[in-house]
DNA sequence: CGCGCATTTGAATACTTTCAACTATTGTGG
DNA sequence: CCACAATAGTTGAAAGTATTCAAATGCGCG
């Protein structure tokens, strides 16, 4: 129990690039925790203390202004890390969205260890600059597109990284049912709009006939092309 | 000329991680490029070929939508990395704001070149951390600041990276009057606004008395704490 | 089964954009 | 060096889109 050998995203997670011996050190080191839906890990403008991989469940990374406005910058799903590993300071906050279980470590041990390892720095290079483009693509659909365009790129974006990659038999599948993994405010926190708009936005798409939403947290893609048109 | 050893940002950039030697080889595998304003070096889409170091002058990183509408994703000054080693495409134009001088190389040779040195690959993992944080802080003001938080958050970043880091006297200097290395559409750009509101908020903060508007590219900060209140 | 809270829907408002005209700056050729 | 053309920026008015405020609906949990 809570071993990297029993570790369900053990080969697609940074520790990966590990050989049996590493990992061993590397278990030593880090720990699982749970979290509970709604559970923050890491608080914005906090000493960096911790960074983890996640292992189950999707947490969100946010910032927001003094008078309580919000914005998700970032969104963590399995296998994926997160935390801020060689800095001072964490610059966003980490909670959970749904339950979940993390592996975590203690940023300086983590740092002391990736130290030691050029091969997982390299791995962890890799991921930071893909999710470095992800982010910028992503400014984008912040600065230039309309509401309308925001929610259909959002619905291709989440049905297509809910995935689970298990499957190599079609690596381009898509989602076309789901189950969210946020509330109407929490998606008016990824695309900078209120949960108002969002929500008409979600009704619209449902009286075109292009989405159904048989529940709250459901939604069921029956037109996949209008989508991608509507996205932009 | 255009030798490692007379590098303006020799001791700035990433290559600082390495000695004499190792410096040799990397500039041997790099060559100097002059840009003009306006000129484009990496084009959105394309293939991955080069990645570089920026000597002198200021590039834009920018991506756009079918139909015209553009979002610049960030902002490289001088001793800035640029570029996407280990991937195949490039996420994002890279273009000259200003006349520029970069230090180039071809992707492939400095990836080649990385993998065996693992202290400039650290050096490049915490610039990326780095600027994958200030990437993530942007996202707020294009997802939840009005049009003049994002002007006053703009002049107050703007002052702050422009100001040449050679002056270790006072390590927190902040510009009183520079010359914008942007149009006015190119701010728009920015910040996800059109020309027209970006100038009426320049007018504005001018008749406020917070900003001084001496030419088309220069602005005089007269009152920081009023621009600091305005960015929210 | 009923209560509480998330979500939806409606109407009025506010902000940014769009379209259009005008002004100023820069650069060019006579 | 000046005149003028081209480009960049500013300003005004009208329109459009998302927000705000308010009320209603309905899902999900006890």
């Amino acid at each position: 129990m809570g071993s990297c050998d029993s570790c369900l995203v053990r080969n697609r997670a940074i520790c990966a690039a590990l050989d049996a011996k590493e990992l061993e050190t590397l278990n030593a080191i880090g720990r699982r925790r749970e979290l509970h839906a709604g559970e923050s890990l890491i608080w914005e403008g906090e000493e960096s203390i911790l960074v983890a991989n996640v292992i189950e469940g999707v947490l969100k990374l946010s910032t927001g202004t003094q008078d309580g406005r919000e914005q998700i910058v970032g969104v963590v799903y399995p296998s994926e890390f997160f935390g801020r590993p060689f800095g001072t300071t964490s610059n966003h906050g980490v909670t959970a969205l749904t339950d979940a279980r993390v592996c975590v470590f203690s940023r300086r041990d983590f740092d002391a260890f990736a130290r030691g390892h050029p091969a997982l720095e390299h791995k962890l290079l890799e991921r930071t600059l893909g999710e470095l483009d992800r982010t910028r693509r992503w400014m984008l659909l912040l600065g230039r597109k309309s509401a309308s365009e925001k929610i259909a790129s959002f619905l291709l974006e989440t049905a297509d990284r809910l995935v689970e990659p298990g499957c190599k038999v079609h690596p381009d599948a898509h989602a076309t049912r789901m189950t969210l993994p946020f509330s109407r405010q929490q998606i008016a926190d990824v695309l900078g709009l209120t949960i108002e708009t969002v929500s008409r936005q979600f009704s619209h798409l449902k009286h075109e006939g292009v989405i159904d939403l048989p529940s709250r947290r459901d939604v069921v893609i029956l037109d996949r092309e209008a989508l991608v048109a509507e996205a932009g």
